[in-house]
RNA sequence: GCGGCUGUGGCGAAAUUGGCAGACGCGCUAGACUUAGAAUCUAGUGGGAGACCGUGGGGGUUCAAGUCCCUCCAGCCGCACCA
């Protein structure tokens, strides 16, 4: 059959097979298959301003091949795609364009769903969710709840980021270099009162599940640097002439006979007890001082500034008075908020201790030989920690110090509490009331969701916009009946996004069991199978989504304590100049301009073929080119069909190679050296003198989920059977017979460098080599043989 | 300052366990077809006249190094007084 349809149409087909997809439900989910699930989730976009553009499709189309590429591979895909609509970048564009949230999120969401169907993206949209409608904030409300009852949704009044620009407090994770994560605005400190998440408490199982993860290492890493483990001991110094203690955190205790002083952070509670009249104005002083300081202040002045209390401490373990001092340099919100002084064995107390004029005492000897202790050693013997790990010997050196009742083995924590409500309209409402008798009430699951109101004036002031709302406001005390007022704070958008992936299987379909989501269907389809999305997010929403994922492990709610099993990060596209792209510069391309002149296979295949999927790169128009001459080089094989089977060895080669090869490549997001694989083999059928149909068949069902329209549309030319989807096929297998080669070729090296290539038979023994390569070494005997079966041989001369 | 990643032709990039560096493509060169161009097809394409030399520089381990070790340089990312 020879079949002439040449040029094609490509955007025309598109559309054709778009519509066919949809008519024919080729894309819905069926919870019940009995095949084994695949969950692929892509992190969700959030629905501001612009249309999708090319960074979306960069993450979103090669993310739709490879959940295409495991459905042909006979596993039941679940790829949803839904809408992070709360939060500040929808309503920051919100605010400049006039638009209300409300609506500005239905226009945007409709221009996102449009274009993400004219990608091709294979998704159920039977199971989408978008964070700010009432159907799916009730269980982010839900979630609050269960917090607050366990105790890990707690209110403080604390020193916190606030973002003057986007008048909000933003979380520790939010702030980068000093500088708020959406507006890059200086971020101020400010003593408010807030809600945080209590996610320290699991700080430590969130650490030692990270090893199981298969995520990128270089992701790992971050969160476990964020969490920031220390080993080491809490001691107890008694203040002099008082019955009041100080208890410092120290990562050191073998140092502990060179603690000269003590310093106290300024926002220490402990100031105030230890402080000798004399000292209290000057102190006063400092400590407001001091807090007016930003971070970015801070960072830009390292030097270390302090003031005297007045007070003295007794060192528990060598009985000296060392004076207690006030500075800047230590955090109150890390260890005890106060540390010990060891100026000889800490850079950072040598410097303050020599601006200040204190004793500087050496304890240790510096050379490794003997490293334990000159005075140390009168108490305790020292031989013993010698075999001992780093921590394991700090922990031992604790245990024995404990004989002075004053020290205990501790483990500390970087990682702080989540701060997470928001001072701005656009988030779901914190579902608690403040009644005059019955104090903080939290609103019962029965009563959710507290919808947010449709209100005009929600332009942040510091203050929250529902503030003004008085029907909001007033309420009633759900415990007593009486007046009361709702909380008018909203939460962080990241709490959204913190459960999204728990919902989706359930979205239309949750149980009667008060929990929002069904509790079978999530044990049948999570954890996620395979989650894709930026490296931003290390410490940011894949640590708030670990948290709760453990938080509901932890109380019975769900049957997993991690959420993504595996994680890929895509690269960045960036502009041809190598820069980011951004409007500012005005180096953005759209992608619609491609999908309008080519369709979005082309788009798809050269985002596939044109960048490493994890590293990105600049966009180069070039390469665009070249893809279309490679599909419609596939066209032209199409036409030139001579025969039904494969008769030639070497294409029979190349098949069975390429399709083991792209399987593989598609599994694991290679996708640019899946497409050369594709390429090969159309070039070894296009070398051969005959142009079977089931060698083009193959080809066509391996570009399948790269090209999903074209390969469509070719496969429709092709098939023999009644129409259905190419999306019902399987996958090709690769005939084990060819993958094979009888011959294969071997390098011949003297004095390993190459001298020839030799083809001989496959696992031939070292000898016959040998004696094929006579010519190669003459007469002499080499010294040595090194034979790689069916690799090389190296003469050693 | 600490931690991590990256560095390969003119360009985008490949390279299971150390085992033929540069797959695949772009670009370029020559030829075919064309009045001509575009498109397409065919051949070639790391450098060097050559023995040889080539994966940021220098050193090492090894029969063999892009790959392992040490060191230096450059770029990117994360943390940043975390006691």
């Amino acid at each position: 059959m020879n079949v002439i349809y040449f040029p094609m149409n490509y955007p025309e087909i598109h559309k054709k097979w778009q519509k066919y997809w949809q008519k024919n439900n080729v894309n819905k989910f069926d919870m019940n298959s009995s095949k084994p699930k695949y969950y692929t989730l892509e992190m969700f976009p959030y629905p501001s301003g612009a249309n999708l553009h090319l960074g979306h499709f960069f993450n979103f189309a090669p993310c739709d091949t490879h959940a295409r590429f495991k459905r042909m591979m006979g596993y039941n895909v679940f790829h949803p795609m839904g809408f992070d609509a709360f939060g500040l970048p929808a309503e920051n564009h919100a605010l400049s364009t006039g638009t209300h949230p409300h609506d500005n999120t239905i226009i945007n969401m409709e221009k996102f769903r449009k274009q993400l169907d004219e990608l091709g993206g294979m998704y159920p949209w039977e199971y989408t969710l978008t964070t700010c409608f009432p159907e799916y904030y009730t269980g982010t409300q839900w979630l609050f709840l269960q917090l607050f009852r366990h105790g890990l949704a707690y209110q403080k009044e604390s020193t916190v980021n606030f973002c003057d620009k986007c008048k909000t407090v933003i979380a520790n994770e939010q702030v980068i270099d000093g500088e708020c994560e959406r507006c890059s605005s200086e971020v101020i400190r400010r003593d408010m009162k807030q809600w945080f998440f209590k996610i320290t408490d699991f700080a430590g199982e969130l650490l030692d599940g990270i090893d199981g993860l298969d995520w990128p290492n270089k992701t790992k890493t971050m969160q476990q640097n964020w969490i920031g483990r220390s080993c080491g001991a809490n001691v107890i110094f008694n203040v002099e002439n008082s019955k009041d203690t100080i208890e410092v955190f120290t990562t050191r205790i073998d140092t502990i006979f060179g603690a000269t002083f003590i310093v106290l952070a300024p926002e220490n509670c402990l100031v105030k007890r230890v402080t000798t009249s004399e000292q209290e104005k000057a102190i006063d002083a400092y400590i407001k001082k001091t807090a007016k300081k930003s971070d970015i202040e801070r960072m830009e002045n390292h030097e270390k500034t302090g003031v005297f209390t007045g007070g003295y401490a007794i060192n528990p373990a060598s009985g000296k008075r060392v004076p207690i001092y006030i500075a800047d340099y230590v955090l109150n919100n890390y260890g005890t908020g106060a540390v010990m002084g060891v100026p000889a064995h800490d850079e950072r107390d040598h410097e303050f201790a020599t601006k200040y004029k204190i004793e500087i005492k050496q304890v240790i000897k510096t050379d490794k030989e003997d490293a334990c202790v000159t005075e140390f050693g009168t108490l305790i013997n020292s031989d013993k920690y010698n075999d001992l790990s780093s921590e394991q010997a700090i922990i031992q050196i604790t245990k024995d110090l404990e004989k002075i009742k004053s020290a205990k083995h501790s483990i500390t924590y970087r990682l702080r509490d989540w701060s997470m409500s928001r001072q701005r309209y656009w988030g779901v409402p914190i579902p608690i009331v403040y009644c005059e008798c019955c104090g903080i009430v939290p609103v019962p699951e029965s009563q959710l969701p507290v919808k947010l109101p449709y209100i005009n004036d929600f332009k942040p002031h510091g203050a929250p916009p529902l503030a003004n709302d008085e029907n909001f406001v007033n309420t009633t005390c759900p415990s007593c009946n009486g007046p009361a007022k709702r909380e008018t704070e909203t939460m962080d958008t990241f709490v959204c996004s913190s459960w999204y992936f728990l919902s989706y299987p359930s979205v239309g379909n949750v149980g009667m069991t008060g929990i929002p989501w069904d509790k079978k269907i999530t044990e049948k389809m999570l954890p996620v199978d395979k989650y894709i999305g930026g490296a931003e997010h290390a410490c940011m929403h894949l640590l708030y989504a670990r948290f709760i994922t453990r938080f509901l492990h932890k109380y019975g709610y769900i049957n997993f304590a991690e959420p993504f099993k595996s994680l890929v990060h895509q690269g960045m596209i960036l502009a041809p100049d190598g820069q980011k792209m951004s409007k500012s510069k005005g180096n953005t391309i759209t992608p619609d301009k491609y999908i309008e002149q080519y369709g979005s296979d082309v788009l798809r295949m050269y985002m596939l073929f044109g960048f490493n999927y994890i590293d990105g790169g600049p966009w180069n128009d070039a390469t665009l080119k070249s893809i279309t001459r490679f599909i419609e080089r596939v066209e032209k094989i199409i036409s030139q069909i001579s025969c039904e089977t494969e008769t030639d060895d070497e294409v029979q080669y190349v098949r069975a190679s390429t399709i083991k090869n792209v399987k593989h490549d598609l599994d694991s997001f290679s996708f640019n050296t899946a497409v050369a694989r594709c390429m090969e083999f159309l070039n070894a059928i296009h070398t051969s003198k005959n142009k079977s149909r089931e060698s083009v068949i193959d080809l066509i069902l391996l570009l399948a989920p790269m090209m999903p329209h074209i390969a469509e549309e070719f496969f429709e030319l092709l098939r023999e059977h009644n129409k259905t989807s190419i999306f019902d096929e399987k996958f090709p297998i690769p005939n084990q017979k060819f993958l094979e080669r009888s011959d294969i070729e071997i390098v011949v090296q003297v004095n390993s460098k190459i001298k020839e290539r030799l083809t001989i038979k496959k696992d031939a023994t070292q000898d016959e080599v040998v004696a094929l390569c006579k010519s190669f070494i003459g007469d002499t005997s080499p010294k040595k043989i090194i034979y790689v079966p069916n690799k090389l041989i190296n003469f050693i001369l």
